[in-house]
DNA sequence: TGCTTGATGACAGGGACTGCCATCAGCGTA
DNA sequence: TACGCTGATGGCAGTCCCTGTCATCAAGCA
């Protein structure tokens, strides 16, 4: 992993060959597809704890909470997850940014968390469509959020961040 | 593209091999690749057509529309414009949910959309986050619709599909 | 007739990924 | 201690996607 983020870094994604990433980390090619599914999946490691992370908030939410509350509690603690990691993220995010392969890969992770969440959902006995359109909507206000964290350069308050993002939506759907 | 969708459909896209269709189609692997940029564009030919034609419907909208009412104007052009190809959509999306691949494709599709729709928005005079939030909320609201559409063997109204989760979002919105 | 242009074929080659078998260190057990 | 098991790794062959390059060839035009 941090052979490859250095690679990636250095030269970016598609002008390094795994058989770089493996010889600078004193392993085979071989190896390497051991660990990793494909050259894209290094970068998206920690994708499984989100999505934990998330799933169990929204389950353990207030049942008082609205279906949009309790993903957007979900939502917080993602967000403030991520915030641990310091300029990682952000790092992260640079290199798949340059990359049209990475930034499908990053979809699919969003889009799999979309349907973890409107699962998560259903278990607070919310009825579809409003599941999905809960989940596929609170995505796409993580999305626009975490862009906006992210070319911060002030350092917001990620949490914060996705809040305002979610109230000014709020906001337009009412005047809409 | 014919000998493609043929192939996808009958075994499969990850079985079938770019050599295969070239030599359905009467030609050369290299020939393939002179048309379309790699083995999964085959199946996104008319995403420009798509774009284009909610992008003009968004930036030929009324005025006095809101932003989400502008881009829902977009959206039920865009279904209407889908729903005109028959069953050949729900076929194209049968081979697409076989596949990761493909459905990574569709996303860099479907964001792809999301990106002009908020530029067309911008267009219209909407400020970020406003213009992006409700771009990202209307493709998300028309992935669930086209979804339902796509399951519904009513053959439901497609447009009429996607206002009804629009309406249904918004409920959600003003309830959260 | 000769020239240009666009589409195609032919071929070589790089790089991602997979399947298969060999090796080898660690570890429990007789 | 010797033995066998297991999990991680190496090595290697092979498939397939995709690209660069050059040759060919038909259509249109001067």
């Amino acid at each position: 992993m941090q052979a490859a983020f250095a690679l990636y870094g250095e030269r970016g994604f598609e002008q390094t060959t795994v058989a770089e990433i493996a010889e600078r980390a004193g392993l085979t090619e071989r190896t390497f597809f051991r660990h990793f599914a494909d050259k894209r999946e290094v970068l998206f490691a920690g994708a499984d704890a989100l999505q934990e992370l998330l799933v169990r908030t929204v389950a353990n939410a207030p049942e008082t909470l609205t279906p949009i509350e309790a993903a957007a509690a979900g939502l917080q603690a993602a967000g403030a997850l991520i915030q641990e990691g310091g300029e990682l993220p952000r790092q992260r995010q640079d290199i798949i940014a340059a990359s049209a392969e990475l930034r499908e890969r990053e979809l699919i992770k969003l889009a799999t968390l979309a349907a973890a969440l409107a699962d998560a959902l259903r278990g607070r006995g919310v009825e579809d469509p409003a599941a999905s359109l809960t989940a596929e909507a609170a995505i796409a206000v993580f999305k626009v959020a975490f862009e906006r964290w992210v070319k911060d350069t002030g350092r917001q308050d990620l949490p914060r961040v996705i809040q305002a993002s979610l109230d000014e939506l709020q906001a337009l759907a009412a005047a809409g």
